[in-house]
DNA sequence: AAGTGTTGCTAACATTCGTTAGTTGTTTTA
DNA sequence: TAAAACAACTAACGAATGTTAGCAACACTT
């Protein structure tokens, strides 16, 4: 019987829902059976419940986990005694970085979440609703400060996260930029369609 | 026995296709069912297969006939006798009207596509690929020409088209702004990123 | 009105799915 | 080393899925 290998403080279920992340990333959430995972996995399907409870269990612990990544981080911004567009700039560095760095969590969290049951789905659209909020609401503070051109706040932040979230196709593509390159280029673009001047 | 109701020159096919892109738009290909889309459309499961030959061939519909739209327009601009930069916003202004008009076959092709099968999977991403060269090379002319800022033209592509697929959120959205005014808020922030001055 | 193709229905199929029960083997604890 | 806890296995379940077969009702042509 071969068990799943686990490193120091890594549990087993940490290893199955790093698998499931990878493989909700390749063939979508409701795509990719439990009989996949096992496989990715090395254990026979009926297994992984003596470490998860459910499917849909995976899928919260990997929304909610980069749902509180983004919220704490943007606490930490917020806070933060500098300019409007510097805070832009900071919150926009750390989706791209996530985007490079947690890849397939990332993605599965911004493009499966509708698949989470209530009282998970609503739960999760609310923090998404208020964290998009808060962000159009920093914008609206450099527009008022002319250091942002006169633009419609909610719809700078939709362009923007989703303009980010296109790093998937960086990360499929066989001719990478380097992620330093790629980071700088972005900011570039979408900095440089924000400020006033 | 309720027959599909059609107009005159739309066929049942037809009604089949646009209901499914709207079921595809919210659950997701995978997540709808047939019997979803029977009831929707007014009609027993199995009825739908005097009019269509698999759900698949549905996906390939919406997929290639949004595929198509885009190529004969990207043919049209190329042509045109205008500078780089009047070229992207045309071709932005076109993405735009596209998710704004047709959202939901527009989202569905490109959400959904991974779950084709192949030769069309194959045939479709070539497509995809051909489409953003075509869409760099016009960046990267106007780097040439100093109308657009030196940056990578892929990633500046891959940001364009990803920002405009966040469409998606502003039909949801309760508080729309007018579709005028998302499309002008966005070319501003789209092409203010990339003009060089 | 008869005939013919079209479009709907019911019933059922083979698969696949997530998950549970019960058991066996392995590791950790005492 | 025996006991307890953990983690794997096989087998199977009920539900849902895409799809087919066979038949009944409708609509249009002549």
């Amino acid at each position: 019987m071969a068990r799943i290998k686990t490193d120091k403080n890594i549990s087993r279920k940490d290893v199955i829902v790093t698998k499931a992340a990878a493989l909700f990333r390749e063939k979508g959430f409701k795509a990719a059976s439990m009989r996949d995972l096992a496989e990715a996995v090395g254990v026979e399907a009926a297994s992984l419940y003596n470490h998860i409870k459910s499917k849909t269990e995976l899928l919260h612990e990997l929304c909610f986990s980069v749902a509180n990544r983004f919220m704490h981080k943007i606490d930490e911004i917020e806070a933060e005694p500098i300019s409007s567009i510097q805070k832009v700039e900071k919150l926009l560095r750390f989706h791209i970085e996530e985007m490079i760095n947690h890849y397939e969590e990332v993605y599965v969290s911004d493009r499966e979440w509708k698949h989470l049951a209530d009282p998970y789905l609503s739960n999760f659209q609310n923090q998404r609703r208020i964290y998009r909020k808060r962000f159009a609401a920093i914008i609206e503070t450099g527009i008022r400060n002319k250091e942002i051109k006169k633009i419609d706040a909610p719809t700078a932040v939709l362009i923007m996260l989703h303009a980010i979230s296109g790093i998937e196709s960086w990360h499929r593509s066989t001719q990478k930029i380097s992620a330093e390159e790629l980071e700088e280029n972005m900011i570039t673009i979408l900095v440089g369609g924000l400020v006033n001047r």
